[in-house]
RNA sequence: GGGCGUUUAGCUCAGCUGGUUAGAGCACUGCCCUGAUAAGGCAGAGGUCUCUGGUUCGAGUCCAGAAACGCCCA
């Protein structure tokens, strides 16, 4: 016997319940097991979740992808790794610790101590990943949760080692010099590849517009003026470009002297002013100028020229760009290109180094503060020197650190990088190996993000990360990199017993010195740590056992799938996966990549914290529960944003969970009454036409969601799911209400029992996937249960295989076409005003002309009539005809075949449709059709049915229903006996009886009424549970539980009930 | 400035290789139905398919251009 089963559904604790049995019984170990000796493997590659926070509800999106697919995969007999990864090291575990500890700079971290400071990161990991793997848990995800990998591991760190070792043998790396942007707080160059579109705000500085002298004979009483957003860099001015085609103008400036500027740029600097003479930017190039602070001693000797830039515009400034090699990426590059003065002014802090006078000391960034505020008293610096033109607040993008807000300087660094040029197409040549779904051109940015690529930023002068293993020479400057453990012990020449024992980690890492290979002097590491996605991107090497298990790596790689969210990711984890993998095997590191977008609020707004419109993870799982938050992801588009929130997912409860979960309370409800369990003696299917269709229907939606989940389209999958339940709760159990409700335990009725047990228990199985708990606590019921040899979790279970022999599309044709006449005629009901419980005396339907031509609703002569009869009860009507085209009610359209006229009749169709829609053709005796002056041969066109006025019929396409209203006093009787018992069957609700309680029920009214009824006494007591109903004029109930006065169409009638 | 994408009902989105009167869900209105369901049914209202041009007998669909928005790059 089954468990019973509430009818209301609580999903949180319902998954609560279900992660306890599975506890219990050890189920998901025993699911990670099950295929241990499978000779198929399916490959997933995780890629890592940063464990520094606990998880969002967007983490669930991507989540609940990867265990989608790998359960399916499970249940499809193959073997797999489960493994989950944690991102473990990295700038923005630094960030959040040093937030804990309150420090605001790097040198408080070395006071604090490195060591420290560094294993109070892998002690966040610890906790952060213990708690993930909690929610990760709760969300139903399962993993081989005692295997998880972490980045910052030895295997990862050291197998990272060996792909930069390869890096260099081949002449990649390099030590670079360059300008870049630089966080000041963190004290670390920002990449460009972190530079992401959050990494820019629009911010409000402070601008100024100034001259600067030319002191080239014969432009005595000349300026140039240019135009900066950065006073802070004018300092390190050593030149200034022009566009050399662009047209330069000299005019009057306000100040009565004469300025330079481009003719773009006049009508918003100086609209009004004088225009002496005009020149192309060219015949200024060579011109000498006054810098704006000569006076400082790092300027001495610092020539200022102007110089040729074919990147300067007019549209914003003067057309004179301000150039400061220490202070921008383009101004370091025209100094290389000219051979120009390179002045870096600021340090690590972002603070003016000496030599730069009053603002040596003082911080070069914005500030809070006014006084303290570089801009402001640069400004004021050059208003006193008379250089000052102009100065306004003017907003534009700033890029700003991606960890901590701190809007970036730029800044003159080393840094380490690896050449990418060399690799730019042997990793286009891997990307296109790669199948990227969806098919969005996600390949395409991909292989766009790696024609523009710049080298790769390899270092970060940062403390808890990845020791990057390059060591360089005191003496010589030459440098070595190191490709693992063993190859660093036998190089050392001290410190190995202070490092013996650790993790390859800053500081313990630093205290190796190994002998340069080149002069025999002694090599330090580097003190930068490495860019946290290469500790990504390794680990389709170090996690299938690239180092250690050369053959074990062979079997996974390359992994089949992998799933992240796409936004960002083109430059972070696919970029470093595809590149070490060309790197380290030249071949893709998976088959197949599938992405998907970016969870929103409900209003389609990004969710933030501070916004307060994010949602944690553990909320959203004790509110709405882990398998509606997976539902919605599985429905939704994988390339469009997804807007999530508690009002689409009480939606998704609504529309799919609750006719789900009520068909399957309603088949417990019902078998525990008539205390049916299944039995091989009870086949599902047999004769009932609704058992067939719906068998029918169940094989083919096994055969639709396989073919999906094989193409990793979860989305069409589940549509086809929602659309089955749909049909299972609205149209089977609907009309096989009855079959369950009434009588014994019959034949058919078995039937009934097996077959919706069938169809739930492999739905079951299908939503195993993607609702775990749902589907798991439905097979625990319905299956396991009742069947010792079923498996006791649907988990353990091999997905569905679509039964062949099931599937008759001549029953789900028959079926559809019952369904529309349905719909028709109740739209007929509807105009004829008569209500549904009054029955009618017949329904006539002219077919389509294919049926038509058959002359009944199905080939099969007893299907057709069980087809009618569906219909007949659905409309409450006595009698099923068909009738011809030639009836009365309905007039005949020609329905030109537009794919077969067009292409014969070319401009012709115009014409034609026109006369076809105005009703102007006729039938030719050889059967083709005149109109709008063309013959149209009997291929080219239907006739179909029309609905003529002044008839109840309604009509869809060639389909037409018709109702005949007339009513005679039989109908008449039978109607009131429905009204009667649908009002009983009302009382025995608000009396709050059960389903099965028997009653006694009185119905009192006037004798012409009692005598209508008195037919349908029998027949009331059957529908109502009744042991007795006394018919009388005064009939009358002691102890009536309720009692009803009502009005049918003017008679007043009494109703009582009690409990029998 | 370059690349990729999006634009269809009030909202969220389907619309396959071009085909007659462009659909669904939600929300709204009215009616019906109701002893599985916080449901269900029927009807109504709601559309210059972003715009312009082209190809074609025929364009939401194909082509070109434009605009707005988004993402990426410089």
């Amino acid at each position: 016997m089954f468990k019973p089963v509430s009818s209301r559904l609580d999903l949180p604790a319902l998954e609560r319940e279900m992660i306890g049995a599975w506890r219990e019984r050890d189920t998901m170990h025993r699911y990670l097991t099950k295929n241990a000796g499978a000779t198929r493997r399916y490959s997933f590659l995780d890629g890592p979740i940063t464990a520094n926070n606990p998880m969002g509800v967007h983490h669930a999106w991507g989540r609940m992808y990867k265990d989608l697919y790998q359960r399916y995969h499970t249940m499809l007999g193959e073997r797999q790794r489960y493994q989950n990864g944690f991102d473990c090291q990295g700038l923005w575990i630094e960030v959040e610790e040093e937030r804990e500890l309150g420090f605001t700079n790097k040198r408080e971290i070395e006071r604090y101590g490195i060591d420290r400071f560094v294993q109070r990161c892998m002690q966040r990991v610890q906790r952060f990943a213990a708690i993930q793997t909690e929610q990760s848990k709760r969300l139903g995800y399962w993993m081989d949760w005692e295997h998880s990998y972490f980045t910052n591991s030895e295997e990862n760190n050291y197998t990272i080692w060996a792909f930069l070792k390869r890096c260099h043998e081949r002449g990649w790396v390099y030590k670079g010099h360059d300008v870049m942007p630089w966080c000041p707080r963190c004290g670390t160059g920002i990449s460009n590849m972190e530079i992401v579109t959050e990494g820019y705000r629009d911010i409000r500085h402070l601008s100024v517009t100034l001259r600067l002298p030319v002191s080239t004979a014969g432009h005595e009483g000349e300026s140039l003026l240019v135009w900066t957003t950065t006073p802070w860099t004018l300092s390190s001015n050593v030149a200034a470009a022009v566009h050399p085609e662009l047209v330069y103008q000299l005019v009057v400036g306000t100040d009565g002297g004469r300025w330079w500027l481009s003719r773009g740029s006049r009508a918003r600097v100086a609209p009004d002013a004088e225009v002496l003479r005009e020149v192309p930017g060219r015949d200024l190039l060579g011109l000498s100028y006054q810098g704006p602070y000569d006076e400082l001693p790092i300027q001495q000797g610092v020539a200022h020229t102007v110089i040729a830039w074919e990147e300067v515009s007019d549209t914003e400034g003067t057309g004179i760009v301000h150039i400061a090699p220490g202070c921008g990426q383009e101004d370091f590059g025209l100094a290389k290109e000219y051979g120009l003065a390179v002045l870096d002014p600021i340090d690590e802090g972002g603070v003016f180094k000496e030599g730069y006078g009053w603002q040596t000391g003082r911080f070069a960034g914005a500030t809070p503060d006014p006084q303290q505020d570089v801009a402001g008293a640069v400004a004021a610096d050059l208003e006193r020197k008379g250089l000052l033109v102009a100065r306004e607040r003017y907003v534009h993008a700033y890029p700003v650190c991606w960890r901590c807000g701190t809007e970036l300087l730029f800044r003159l660094v080393d840094e380490w990088f690896i050449a990418m040029d060399p690799l730019r197409e042997p990793i286009s040549a891997v990307t296109r190996q790669v199948e990227w779904l969806p098919r969005i051109g996600l390949m395409e940015r991909e292989l766009d993000w790696l024609r523009n690529m710049g080298d790769w930023m390899l270092s970060k002068k940062r403390y808890y990360g990845l020791a990057l293993p390059i060591w360089v020479c005191e003496g010589c400057d030459a440098f070595e990199v190191i490709g693992s453990r063993d190859e660093l012990q036998q190089r050392a020449v001290s410190g190995w017993e202070a490092f013996d024992g650790h993790t390859p980690h800053r500081p313990w890492i630093d205290a190796v010195t190994i002998a340069c290979a080149s002069c025999g002097g002694a090599a330090h590491r580097i003190p930068e740590v490495g860019n946290p996605w290469l500790d990504a991107g390794i680990v389709a090497f170090s996690t299938l056992g690239w180092q250690t298990d050369r053959a074990g790596w062979e079997e996974w790689f390359p992994a089949d799938f992998v799933t992240e969210s796409f936004p960002g990711q083109f430059r972070n984890w696919f970029y470093a996966l595809l590149t070490m993998s060309t790197v380290m095997a030249d071949r893709a590191p998976m088959r197949t990549l599938l992405g998907h977008a970016l969870v929103r609020d409900e209003h389609g707004e990004e969710m933030h914290k501070s916004r307060g419109n994010s949602i944690p993870f553990d909320e959203a799982a004790e509110r709405i529960g882990a398998d509606a938050m997976r539902w919605m992801y599985a429905v939704a588009n994988p390339a469009a944003n997804l807007n999530f929130g508690y009002g689409p997912g009480a939606e998704v409860i609504r529309r799919f969970f609750l006719p789900l979960w009520n068909t399957y309370s309603f088949l417990v409800t019902y078998a525990r009454l008539d205390g049916w369990v299944p039995e091989a003696s009870d086949p599902p299917g047999g004769a009932s036409l609704l058992d067939r269709w719906i068998l029918s229907r169940l094989a083919g939606l096994v055969s639709e969601v396989r073919r999906s989940l094989d193409a990793y389209d979860a989305a069409a999958a589940a549509r086809a799911i929602e659309s089955f339940v749909e049909d299972l709760s609205n149209w089977y159990v609907r009309r096989n209400r009855r079959r369950f409700w009434k009588g014994e335990l019959d034949a058919d009725k078995r039937s009934a029992y097996a077959t919706l047990h069938r169809t739930l228990g492999t739905l079951a199985q299908l939503l195993a996937p993607f609702v775990p708990h749902v589907a798991d606590a439905i097979w625990e019921n319905l299956v396991a249960a009742v069947d010792p040899a079923a498996p006791d979790s649907v988990h353990l279970t091999a997905f569905p295989t679509s039964a062949a022999e099931a599937v008759e599309p001549d029953v789900e044709e028959g079926v559809a076409l019952a369904r529309r006449i349905v719909g028709l005629g109740r739209a007929a009901r509807a105009a004829s005003g008569l209500r549904t419980r009054q029955p009618i005396a017949a329904v006539r339907i002219k077919l389509p002309p294919a049926a038509g031509a058959r002359g009944s609703l199905a080939d099969d002569p007893a299907m057709a009539a069980e087809l009618a009869a569906e219909v007949l009860d659905e409309l409450n009507a006595k009698r099923f005809d068909l009738i011809p085209d030639e009836s009365q009610m309905i007039e005949r359209t020609l329905y030109p075949l537009l794919p077969v006229v067009g292409p014969r009749h070319g401009a012709a169709v115009g014409r034609i449709m026109a006369a076809a829609r105005a009703g102007q053709w006729e039938l030719t005796d050889t059967g083709e059709a005149r109109v709008g002056g063309e013959t149209l041969a009997p291929d080219e066109f239907e006739l179909h049915a029309r609905a003529r006025p002044g008839h109840e019929v309604a009509e869809e396409g060639d389909l037409l229903v018709a109702l005949d209203t007339a009513l005679d006093e039989a109908l008449l009787a039978e109607g009131l006996a429905r009204e009667v018992a649908h009002r009983l069957q009302n009382l025995r609700r608000t009396a709050g009886y059960e389903i099965s309680d028997r009653i006694a029920a009185a119905v009192s009214a006037d004798q012409a009424t009692l005598r209508r009824l008195e037919p349908f006494r029998a027949w009331l007591a059957d529908e109502t549970l009744a042991t007795s109903i006394a018919l009388a004029a005064d009939a009358a109930l002691p102890d009536a539980d309720r009692i009803e006065k009502l009005d049918v169409d003017g008679t007043p009638i009494r109703l009582a009930v009690r409990r029998a």
